[in-house]
DNA sequence: TTGAAAGCGCTAACAT
DNA sequence: ATGTTAGCGCTTTCAA
């Protein structure tokens, strides 16, 4: 537990010519020890450290940074909302940035954000980072009339394509289209027509790729491909979203862009008096902490930000390390669908329902319908 | 848009001698220029912007750091979790700091952890940040048997008393006993004999203090205190928790410590066939974005981060550039309930029900009570 | 209103 | 295995 004393407002703090000089070596084998170097005999070691330790000796980071010309930092870019999905993303980052032993910085951008991406990616650069982790972008960057920002360090893009240019530009975490498949795959094989979606922000990509994953899969299986109804990820909208959709009896089976708005948009149906699942199926997308455990138990598909965070910035971190290598390969993780309780087969295979509430109330009310878990939530 | 032009690998980065020889003025000028010191002709002060530009020069924050002695950043201890709280805490954070142009470093602390919070402070002091944010602490500080960790730097502790010594320490959003009184008092007007309460992790001084208010608010109006039941802030163990208040049939009111829970609670309640609001109110904290919209609607404290995060950053901002002057005074935001449907009067005044689902069934069966808001969603 | 000189505390390169 | 010598690019004196 080596911990600064904290000099009390007093002395100033020690350097390292203090410490060589207590140890009775040179600043240079203090900076060896410091920096873990080899050709530093044991007991010079154990001196050294010893006399920092008296000293209460920590080194001085700007001045590391200046001699070497690196900050041992990474910047990250994220969205400057609680979104869970953002959210979790930067969680994992913070972690596994710490246990490559380089430093965080953090900014914002908002949404509507004049400076966008791009000024926080160039406030960044004037913090001098030695890499930059841009999560989940929109893309605002047409709206700047300037031409894409070029960045002279390993870039990781989470979620999406590039949005800049950059000598080494990574990507991880952007096989949402896929997962989309599978959820609306899920809701073919249980026999509905077609599936309804409602859709994230289009200035997101990872919005954008989840819409594509939805039609694409409606395409390639023959099915009519229903109008998108656009949110803003939040429940409210999913919820002003799902009074339209209600009022549409020929909806059976929704594939909502993310949880909330699944919420918003089951409470939606609930208060229109159509049933999920039993005349509604509803599909949502992250896996939200509560999902398990609104009603009904929500069908969503997990997103795995630990993994992308931790596969991402390894890769962030070995093309920071080694300018000259070739970058490593990503390797997206495997899809895997939780199926709880809000989906279910179309109301009625043969006779599409015309109008509301057609030739309902024959199963149970309980809003736990019959599958794999029998209704009982699952926690994750 | 003064942006980097992105040196193609080849020459260096400029420094401020380039700008001052290609302005035509001394290097100590470009830094006046670059800093907003007066007694800068307009004139001298154009063309070393221009020079500047046209050499995309952008300057050395690590030299800057090492000849001021300041690095103009702040450093935010946060828990790594993806949890409402915390992260909207950190969001609120990030924007205020970015405004007063300070740089933001992160560090996580998990659960668990045995560097702990003065792990991750200690690693803040090793960057070298001006000013550190500890967000949101629980205490295992004991556990380390060390003594308290000593900071020289200014400290802002949000939503807690502090863990650290420091020559300034400040303190934001404590305020939740206040909160949870609220909650309390609410269900106690609507006639509830008593409230059960579903605590937090008793490790997080935000779980305490809402016990506490709640505690003290029972004893306050003479009502038995009822035995706590804790989770750990997921809906699955308020569902678990739930699950046991389920069976007992006195349990006719309880305020859970966070939405995550109470949503868990409500989860729980419905399986057991005990009705919210009709046979249990419940009123959870935070005011989630999706507590409108889950079924019934969420009666909750809502939880002002923003306010919080922007009027403690003021002060710590202060404290860091005032090294000398009083601190500012804390001003603590105001209390408001958002009533929802999730909260009623209890099923029987007189006769308190015994076992379950006595007298029951007598009221619309609709998940939306009569409120002031007649069950429609608040959209906040 | 502007400039010259002297470091800030460390690491890099080259001895030894 | 250890020491010496130069800077890194800026801000801080102090002069002018």
């Amino acid at each position: 537990m080596t911990r600064g004393t904290g000099r009390g407002g007093a002395s100033p703090a020690p350097r390292s010519v203090d410490v060589a000089r207590l140890a009775g070596v040179s600043q240079k084998t203090v900076s060896r020890v410091f920096n873990d170097e080899q050709y530093v005999s044991a007991d010079v070691r154990r001196r050294v450290l010893e006399a920092a330790e008296e000293l209460g000796y920590r080194r001085n980071n700007a001045a590391r940074a200046l001699a070497s010309g690196r900050t041992r930092s990474i910047g990250v870019v994220t969205l400057g909302t609680a979104l869970y999905g953002p959210a979790s993303l930067l969680m994992g980052v913070e972690r596994v940035v710490r246990d490559t032993g380089y430093a965080l910085r953090v900014v914002n951008t908002m949404e509507g954000d004049p400076a966008g991406i791009a000024g926080a990616v160039d406030s960044l650069l004037d913090q001098g980072v030695d890499g930059i982790v841009v999560s989940e972008p929109i893309d605002e960057l047409a709206a700047g009339g300037d031409t894409a920002l070029r960045v002279d360090v390993p870039v990781l893009v989470l979620g999406a394509p590039s949005p800049v240019v950059a000598p080494t530009v990574l990507t991880a975490g952007d096989g949402a289209d896929l997962m989309a498949r599978a959820a609306t795959e899920h809701l073919l094989d249980l026999g509905h027509a077609t599936v309804h979606h409602l859709a994230g922000p289009q200035a997101w990509y990872a919005a954008r790729d989840r819409l594509d994953g939805w039609r694409t899969t409606l395409t390639a299986h023959g099915r009519t491909v229903p109008p998108v109804v656009e949110g803003d990820w939040s429940a409210a909208s999913g919820h002003a979203a799902g009074r339209e959709l209600a009022a549409d009896g020929d909806v059976t089976a929704v594939f909502a862009a993310n949880d909330d708005m699944a919420i918003g948009l089951m409470r939606a149906l609930a208060e229109a008096g159509r049933r999920v699942p039993h005349d509604v199926s509803v599909v949502g997308f992250d896996d939200v902490p509560v999902a398990a455990y609104v009603t009904p138990p929500l069908t969503t598909v997990p997103q795995r930000f630990d993994a992308v965070a931790q596969e991402g910035l390894k890769r962030l971190v070995h093309a920071i390390e080694n300018p000259d290598a070739i970058p490593l390969p990503a390797s997206d993780p495997p899809v895997d669908l939780v199926v709880r309780a809000s989906t279910a087969p179309p109301p009625n295979r043969t006779a599409p329902v015309r109008g509301r509430a057609a030739a309902s109330r024959s199963r149970s009310a309980a809003p736990t319908a019959p599958h794999a878990n029998g209704g009982r939530p699952t926690p994750n």
